[in-house]
DNA sequence: TCAATCGTCAACCAATCGGTTAAATAAACG
DNA sequence: CGTTTATTTAACCGATTGGTTGACGATTGA
């Protein structure tokens, strides 16, 4: 059986995914304009939305012939629970996030 | 090229090594003792053991022939952040941890 | 109506994954 | 010494992954 975990997990181990909610986090966006900063082709792009739309990571809505996708952190918050308990970690540090996104969109071969 | 993000949520995304990161919370284990409770060859265990300890979410220390696994969840700092950012999420909530792990040990076919 | 656009689907491919068994290495025991 | 114990390695297997291309259905706009 694949748990909500397995597929959360497994969904945020793609540097391509994680870009993906990266984007997601500045606004909504329809399918094309989140591929177009690939060097990838559209149905690509497409099976990983569908991989972070199973994985609750993303929900999509489709109006007229444009697929809209937002973020739906909510699925992390399982994930976060989880890890949270192996750890020490700082309360929620912001700013080191903003480094953190800088770096990966820096090294993420957009 | 791969990161440590993309090994650590890789490394998390199996059952299999979550629930023996769950064992390891409560005391450092030879590799021998990791692998009894499952219903799998040593063999894949040790496989298990080498992706978690890549991924730096483990430490493994070799004293005679016994090699000893040790959390590290230093590897999970990172991860955590860049969840984090995702998030309105609660402060941690041990008791949400604590459930969620029984519940995954229920699951998980030991 | 007809062409362009948006997105998915199907078929394919090489590489990786999660497991197996059997053999190999290394240390400890009697 | 020879045997048992601890662990990894190698070869193999079927399933999954992350990508491709090309065809397709649905919607829009001239």
């Amino acid at each position: 059986m694949e748990t909500r975990l397995d597929l959360v997990f497994a969904a945020l181990s793609d540097p391509t995914r994680r870009a993906i909610l990266t984007m997601l986090l500045e606004d909504d966006m329809a399918v094309t304009d989140v591929a177009e900063p690939f060097e990838m082709s559209l149905a690509a792009i497409s099976k990983h939305l569908t991989i972070l739309s199973r994985a609750g990571l993303i929900a999509q809505e489709k109006r007229g012939r444009v697929k809209w996708c937002k973020l739906d952190p909510s699925a992390l918050r399982e994930a976060s629970v989880w890890m949270q308990g192996f750890g020490q970690f700082e309360p929620v540090n912001l700013d080191a996030f903003e480094r953190f996104l800088e770096e990966e969109l820096r090294d993420d071969s957009l």
